[in-house]
DNA sequence: CGGAATCCTCTTCGATACTG
DNA sequence: CAGTATCGAAGAGGATTCCG
């Protein structure tokens, strides 16, 4: 394991040597929306190869990033889940992620290309004042392209949770990724994509318009 | 070439298809401190390979996130600039930069590990209140364990500049490398630091206080 | 079934040498 | 100065196998 390094005293190049290779910030990413088992990774990661997995895993170990835990009771299996270190750089990957929608990021998902409603709501958790959020407090599931996530809202963040069935939601919003991308990219607005029909809400209308006001005044 | 690509509709994963490979973020890093020839770029970067680095180029140049231009007359050579979109992408990597400098940064560089004034100074262009530095305009040489590089505070916004013997600074600042990054990683504020003699400071007494000051009052 | 280690092939990287 | 050509070494991807 020769530690491939940039030895350059610079934030930029230090950080990249911890989590700069192929998959590793891939898999902060899906940890940012709470811990997972090693099978939730490998399913979301298609293409990654189960041994690099393994290999990245124990490697943000190492370095702080994340801890294996052990899962409540019944399922008494294996979860990986963010430290505070690794919190705090997926705060800090929330500027690229909006910089990916927007230049990086085709207006239409290709064809073969994976889509995962965890993914496209990732835009809006750092999107919001804080002051805005403040005085919600609710939860949205969102459709998007057949997977479903949701949004959480309280004490003033948003945050992307997975959807298990335990919770239920206020409201349910069906959207296709194409449009949470030209709004979390900022082609296009909420308000403009409701007016024009590409939401479709189910659930309790005051907390959706908690939810549109709160979207609507930054994009 | 098979442009390896992970297939994923996310904001995050759509910027590492372009920028997520090896070198091609500290290439940008580099022309966030200004346009830059070929051989600056092979010089800053030890180790990269001249056709790496061709590549890079290349590549960069085709996704609109630099552009090839020509030097003013002397000098009659090919420089490499950011586009507003590779602007962009600089500013959005600051966080990961401070993240690096808290986390992947050791106190004092390793020995063989490059230093370059520049670098340590990129902790600081987003790390001060607009408001504050709005009304100082001033331009800082600092030289880092042998290296130069200027801090240029205008228009209430600091920028790293490349030291070019044209720019008379209004002051000089010696400290090392090290002492840059304790307080650019929040473990040191300027005032300690200062205060430790750790910073050798000569030049315009007026210009400097307003530096502390600008920089004090966050770190 | 979750969590890997192994093996093999292919791609990418790094270093040096060479060219307009 | 600004690259291209080349080649051995390291890393990635896929399938298969193994273990508890």
């Amino acid at each position: 394991m020769t530690r491939r390094s940039y030895d350059q005293y610079c934030g930029l190049a230090g950080a990249l040597d911890l989590v700069g290779e192929r998959w590793t910030l891939l898999i902060v990413r899906e940890l940012m929306t709470g811990p997972k088992r090693y099978t939730d990774l490998a399913d979301a990661l298609r293409g990654i190869g189960t041994s690099l997995l393994a290999q990245r895993l124990a490697k943000l170990e190492a370095d702080g990033i994340l801890v294996r835990g052990r899962m409540a009771a019944p399922a008494a299996s294996m979860v990986y889940k963010l430290t505070e270190t690794g919190e705090e750089l997926g705060r800090a990957l929330m500027p690229l992620v909006l910089w990916g929608l927007r230049h990086a990021v085709p207006e239409e998902p290709a064809e073969g290309v994976q889509v995962r409603a965890e993914w496209s709501l990732l835009a809006f958790t750092h999107s919001a004042d804080p002051a805005t959020l403040a005085g919600i407090e609710a939860t949205f599931e969102f459709v998007v392209d057949g997977t479903s996530a949701m949004l959480r809202i309280e004490g003033g963040r948003a945050s992307v949770v997975q959807a298990d069935g335990s919770t239920e939601p206020d409201a349910t919003i069906r959207i296709k990724a194409s449009t949470v991308a030209a709004v979390g990219s900022g082609r296009m607005s909420v308000i403009e994509a409701t007016a024009a029909g590409r939401v479709e809400i189910e659930g309790d209308p005051e907390a959706v318009e908690a939810l549109i006001v709160a979207f609507g005044s930054t994009l």
